[in-house]
DNA sequence: TTAGGGTTAG
């Protein structure tokens, strides 16, 4: 057992206990400490806030603020930090905004980690401007930018699909003599991959070893599933096979990223292979790893294995995610069985996963292949939020049962508002038109369609 | 205290 002899001794025992989420054996080696003489100081109370927001949330961290400030002892910057950064995690953007009022109110002058995380605030919250407004008054006030400020930018950048505003930053810091380390060329790769940008990240991986640097996991991972989207299979396999002699297979991210590309393609054997490569290697399964191989049962249609996986991973104290239940959700419905799916979602609602997009596409789809194309319709017409797959599995399903015209129209509102179509959902509307006699009618929406591309792009 | 890769649907 860890003895505690001093202050410091408290406070690592206190991080590491907080980092397992045991705080109620956090408090009490703090009583303990107390008793026997060993006081806590800032450090201490700085952990305990951010063990208390990352469990509870903000509230419960600010509680922590309270007692600190009891106990006489003033927050530091790393106390404002701490409460930014929770802030920040849950997407809180006015508390972030009042926090940092709040430091500034209370004398504490935010350091360059607070900039930093308030700019990480701005880009999760899709306000890339603002974001780039507290990047420049980093340098306006003379505040030296961490290594982490600039990576933050070229993140969220990239993840606002601003791409090219990032490799344009990225030369005009070149130019001032800024020396991109390998995260920065990963995060850019990342972008740029997808958005498609192939032959730029081509030029982008010639210039990381310019500068010396070697491309690690994280850079084969994100090629390799550049190759898969851009179906550059036998490229993104040779990938693979490079990353494992290079001994880059040491976690589950590679083996997930092609099993999941074999899955998507239908190459069910394959990612049996694949998945059973990453068991025999010993590495830790995380809920990811899982995920995958409950997909694989399903599209091996063991549904049976894929939900007793689920209760195995449960009772081993992994918590599973959307991902886990969406997967779930379709597997069912693939299978035939629409109540299951139904049920699923209802208690996907239940746990307070919220709605969700993908599992309501894959329920549609799969009335939509059993004929029940009026209660998907229903479902259809409750949906406040559609996007391609929606459309695309209503329009299916209306062609399947006939009702060329209301496909037709749902088509080309999907079209008017700017998302994408299957050409072969145009194809078997046209066609549905044409065969039941209103040819007329399918030149226009032909036409129609055209046009409202155009008006698009 | 902040930043990079993997898993879901047509």
């Amino acid at each position: 057992m860890f003895k505690i002899l001093s202050t410091t001794s408290l406070n690592i025992c206190i991080a590491s206990l907080c980092r397992v989420k045991n705080l109620k054996n956090a408090e009490a080696v703090l009583i303990d400490g107390i008793r026997v003489g060993i006081l806590p100081d800032v450090v201490t109370y700085n952990t305990l806030i951010d063990g208390y927001c990352r469990l509870f949330g903000i509230d419960s961290g600010y509680s922590v603020l309270g007692r600190m400030m009891e106990a006489g002892i003033h927050p530091n910057v790393i106390t404002y930090n701490t409460l930014l950064s929770c802030a920040s995690r849950y997407r809180l953007l006015y508390q972030s905004l009042d926090i940092f009022d709040e430091m500034l109110q209370v004398g504490i002058l935010p350091d360059v980690w607070s900039y930093n995380i308030l700019m990480h605030c701005f880009f999760k919250v899709g306000k890339p401007d603002e974001a780039y407004r507290v990047f420049k008054d980093i340098f306006l006030r003379n505040i030296y930018p961490s290594p982490a400020t600039f990576n933050i930018m070229f993140t969220g950048l990239c993840k606002n699909w601003y791409t090219d505003n990032a490799l344009m930053l990225l030369r005009n810091l070149q130019r001032n003599g800024f020396r991109p380390e390998l995260v920065t060329y990963n995060i850019l790769i990342d972008g740029l991959c997808k958005s498609g940008k192939w032959r730029t990240v081509k030029g982008l991986l010639k210039e990381i070893l310019d500068y010396g640097h070697i491309p690690n996991a994280i850079t084969y991972t994100t090629v390799m599933k550049c190759c898969f989207k851009n179906k550059m299979f036998n490229e993104g396999l040779e990938i693979f096979s490079e990353m494992k002699a290079k001994g880059y297979t040491f976690d589950g991210f590679a083996y997930c990223t092609v099993a999941g590309a074999l899955l998507r393609t239908g190459r069910i054997e394959e990612a049996n292979q694949c998945m059973g490569n990453m068991f025999r290697s010993g590495i830790d399964l995380d809920m990811v790893c899982y995920n995958t191989l409950i997909n694989l049962y399903c599209k091996e249609g063991k549904l049976e294995d894929a939900f007793g996986l689920l209760d195995e991973v449960e009772k081993m104290g992994l918590e599973c995610d959307i991902y886990t239940h969406t997967i779930l959700i379709d597997g069912l419905c693939k299978a035939g069985n629409i109540q299951g799916a139904q049920r699923h979602l209802k208690y996907l609602n239940k746990m307070g996963f919220g709605t969700n997009l993908v599992a309501f596409n894959s329920f549609i789809d799969g009335l939509c292949k059993l004929g029940q194309i009026e209660y998907a319709m229903q479902v259809f017409e409750s949906m406040k939020v559609k996007d391609e797959f929606t459309y695309s599995s209503i329009v299916q399903g209306l062609c399947s049962a006939g009702r060329f015209h209301l496909a037709a129209r749902l088509l080309l509102c999907c079209v008017r508002s700017g998302v994408r179509i299957l050409r072969s959902d145009k194809k078997a509307v046209i066609r549905g038109l044409r065969f039941t006699g209103f040819g007329p009618q399918a030149k226009k929406v032909q036409s129609n369609i055209r046009l409202a591309k155009l008006l698009h792009y």
